[in-house]
DNA sequence: CTGTTAGCGCTTTCAG
DNA sequence: CTGAAAGCGCTAACAG
């Protein structure tokens, strides 16, 4: 049983052949064009709209030489936070007729090249981009602006790019928690950091490392260790690495709400008790976090309004031919959220 | 400073220009058509790697009438479930040379409605998506079987669309993970399920009052209780209702592991030792659930590959022009995974 | 106000 | 083996 028979879309030369007038004074009469008469335009609308007409995008694709596409690169799209930042992205794309293709790079930098290289090759109009932890240098976005394809660089920065770009304040979120961690008494604090080549790494090792001075706390060395990565797993390594100094921390400043997961199994495991020995604060706001035991402190971060603001801002300078000479900086304000695995 | 100079991309008119020869020519030296003679074709070949020469997909699209875009629709995108389905289907995509779009429905059949609408108008090849909770009449979809668009169901399933699908064998994973309940003790067994709207939510509750009958075990219906959704927070007012009972029961087998730990939260909050008293079983492996304290567990499902395997059987459709008559139904196998959170 | 023409970039007959 | 011409569906000059 083949069903062959694909209902052929009725096109403009079509309405223009039943009504007996010419195929751009259909497509004026459909665009609202002024110097039409009333009597042409309503025959026009009534015959389209009886035969269910669609304009084909394919065809105005070409002729405006775009494609209402935005091509969007996040390291995972599992993770909580980009897949939130992304729910923003759609909400200010959908209702402007827009759609997004997504890569996902895996934190890799090949894959990050390769994924621009196809986005470009589809022609998508513009690019929001959060670049891999890998990523160090990025030719492969200069092509973009070189190109004036539009850009728009979120969460992670890179420095060495002038474009428009949308940030959280990591720093300040970063300086909050641990001052907090210090006002509720906590002496020895450590930090669990991420890959140092992420801007929000670093901001957030900074924040640690200035909060601790401005209180006139010692900065030691072996109280700052790596995570590899955001996931629970990637928390353990280093959590069992400050639990086993001479002298253990009692309170530890995570990059982020996974690691954080990862270091309170490893404290529990270790009979250890949040927060009394150990107070812990994390990074994100993960909608999991609210239910371990205890509850985990964090920073809550924008994720929605990040992704709908630095939408608005790649729509602008589409909408402008990418015309603007000032590049937008933008930061958005995280918060301190404290339960209960900190004082 | 304007950067007005976009670098105009070179086309094949360019090329046969420059090389002398008509453009159909360059278009068959470049699609390696049999008749033409070995020097145009290098000749040309070289001069288009030389002017970097990419074709204009646009161009393309508007000729043979396909978009190379798949349009996804999932009910959320921030769930571990659908972000690693997501995983999967762009694997098989990109490859291929594919691009895909997603749609949210958030769990709304108007929004599913207007997604399955946006997404025929910008003409995606063909679709694949996971149905809303809400939604129950399958008007929209019929339309893409009706005008012939290739449609692949996956992982909740439309008795009534005669289409392919792909699922993960819900039952039997259920019914693997009440019995386990069973033989590890358990005699009163309680079922946190989901929107009974969805299959996935049915043939887990079959499941369940089928290994209970099986071990004949007595139904009772109070110990069945529905979740609204399949968060943390939706697992919260069920499992109270669960522990409020005359005679609470000794195990709770959750819709999924979302549920499951707003369920845990509820039981250890009550000062009720898990697994000892009650035990807990979820769906779905999310990553977070090792991290609980018990660790959950759970039903792993094969989401990676259910994406996969969706993709593939779309593209088989859509290489085919859809004439394939016979539809495919497959079935992925879950797996019971024990942690901590049952004896 | 409306029709004619040209063209977006490419492929595909149809002739040579 | 190669060129000329037509056309995918639509819009935008340019004439009237």
């Amino acid at each position: 049983m083949c069903n062959k028979m694909i209902k052929s879309r009725t096109t403009i030369t079509e309405i223009a052949r039943l009504l007996k007038v010419a195929p751009s004074t259909v497509s004026r009469a459909l665009n609202n064009h002024p110097k039409i008469s009333e009597k042409t335009r309503n025959a026009v609308i009534e015959l389209a709209r009886k035969l269910n007409y669609q304009p084909n995008l394919l065809a105005l694709n070409l002729l405006k030489n775009r494609t209402n596409t935005i091509g969007v690169i996040v390291p995972e799209i599992t993770s909580y936070f980009f897949s939130s930042v992304i729910g923003g992205i759609q909400d200010v794309l959908n209702p402007q007729g827009l759609n997004m293709i997504i890569g996902q790079s895996n934190e890799s930098y090949q894959e990050e090249k390769s994924i621009v290289q196809t986005f470009v090759s589809v022609r998508v109009d513009g690019f929001l981009i959060s670049p891999s932890s890998e990523t160090k240098t990025f030719d492969h976005l200069k092509v973009l602006t070189d190109n004036n394809i539009p850009l728009v660089i979120f969460d992670r920065d890179c420095e060495e790019l002038n474009v428009d770009k949308v940030f959280v304040d990591e720093y300040k979120g970063a300086f909050q928690a641990v001052e907090y961690l210090i006002k509720t008494g906590c002496r020895r604090i450590a930090h669990i950091t991420g890959p140092l080549s992420l801007s929000t790494a670093r901001h957030r090792l900074k924040a640690y490392k200035e909060a601790l001075s401005a209180h006139n706390l010692p900065l030691k060395e072996e109280y700052i260790v790596e995570a590899s990565g955001f996931a629970p797993e990637h928390g353990i390594d280093p959590t069992k690495k400050l639990l086993a100094l001479p002298q253990p921390p009692d309170a530890i400043f995570t990059i982020n709400d996974g690691v954080a997961i990862g270091a309170m199994f490893v404290i529990k495991e270790a009979g250890i008790v949040i927060p009394n020995e150990i107070s812990v604060i994390g990074f994100d706001d993960d909608p999991h976090s609210c239910y371990f035991k205890p509850s985990l402190s964090t920073v809550w971060q924008p994720t929605y309004e990040l992704g709908m603001l630095s939408a608005r801002i790649l729509l602008k300078r589409i909408n402008s031919n990418n015309d603007i000479s000032k590049v937008r900086v933008e930061k958005l304000f995280p918060e301190l959220v404290i339960r209960g695995s900190s004082k």
